[in-house]
DNA sequence: CAACTCACCATGTTGTGCGT
DNA sequence: ACGCACAACATGGTGAGTTG
């Protein structure tokens, strides 16, 4: 027997929820046929991907790695079938796009890739710029369009914005921390620990607004705009810090592991979106862009450009 | 060569047991 | 009570073999 898409579809909604049951239910099958899929995926794979407990299930280090594996390909096959109704036409043209660090270096490459194989004919011109500055080039009219982390976004009056991914914000910390034993984890267990707070992309200040919902502080060790910097600290043991999926990676540069776990306190996620001037009339090749990007990442409400 | 039969397999459900 | 695992059984698709 060979890995199967439901497999792989039945994995992904059970790590998204954290329960064999509830993914059951999401895909209006029954809990025992997501069990079953899983152990089939488990022995096909050769590894655990999932600690059972009495609540639930939890991803193990080699479920993790998976689900990245298993998103992408969710993500190709859903491309795959779309694309063939859409994609085919021919357009030409330059399309100038602004996007954040973090998209720049976590988000946007895979993308990017496929765009190019399906619109050879359209130039794509990167910018990489803060929140502010690309907020400002939006309106100003120097790029089309941007992908950034919408949470933040100041104007929303004069940008329209199209929500692509939720990532979730978790825990990381050093393999064997003392934090991993415990069976729910809360921002007032983190508040004593040393906390590594990354600054790049208004990081901290999306931190902040989950922990002002507390009575709590960060206790802030060193502020970097290094991503690296954070995973090879957390990974060392010198602190730990809360940030989203989409840019865990399981090693450090260093080579050591860093661990993950779920906060029980109400985390926003990490939102990336597409973002682009209201009222504008878009050039085809933006257009072409944006309905791509669009597209490639389906499940909220749709839209048109105009 | 098309139509049919049958065995096999993947995947599903129901029912139940077990652990927390 | 809740959630996962497992056994037994049902269902539908597929491929091999058979028949006219």
């Amino acid at each position: 027997m060979s890995l199967t898409f439901r497999q792989v579809r039945h994995f992904i909604a059970t790590a998204e929820t954290g329960r064999v049951s509830a993914a059951a239910a999401a895909l209006s099958v029954t809990q025992s046929a997501v069990t079953a899929s899983i152990k089939a995926l488990e022995a096909e794979l050769g590894h655990k991907l999932f600690d059972r407990h009495s609540n639930g299930v939890t991803l193990t280090f080699d479920g993790r790695e998976f689900l990245q594996r298993a998103r992408a390909i969710e993500a190709s096959v859903s491309d795959a079938i779309r694309g063939p109704h859409r994609w085919g036409m021919q357009v030409d043209g330059t399309v100038d796009v602004a996007v954040s660090y973090t998209i720049a270096g976590y988000f946007l490459p895979p993308l990017l890739s496929r765009f190019w194989r399906s619109f050879p004919g359209i130039t794509v011109r990167l910018h990489e710029f803060s929140r502010d500055a690309i907020e400002q080039s939006l309106i100003s009219g120097s790029v089309d369009a941007a992908i950034m982390l919408v949470a933040n976004l100041h104007d929303r009056h004069s940008i329209r914005s199209r929500l692509l991914l939720r990532s979730p914000r978790r825990l990381w910390t050093c393999v064997n921390h003392p934090l991993l034993r415990k069976d729910s984890i809360k921002l007032a267990d983190l508040a004593s620990e040393p906390y590594l707070m990354l600054t790049v992309d208004e990081a901290e200040r999306s931190a902040m607004r989950y922990w002002q919902h507390t009575a709590y502080v960060p206790n802030v060790i060193f502020r970097t705009l290094s991503v690296e910097a954070v995973r090879s600290m957390v990974a060392t043991g010198m602190g730990i810090t809360i940030l989203s999926d989409m840019v865990y990676r399981p090693w450090s540069l260093e080579g050591h592991r860093i661990d993950l776990k779920t906060l029980d306190d109400d985390v926003h996620t990490m939102d990336v979106g597409l973002a682009w001037k209201d009222k504008t009339k878009l050039s085809p090749a933006a257009r072409a862009f944006c309905e791509f990007v669009a597209h490639s990442y389906p499940g909220s409400e749709p839209v048109q450009f105009e």
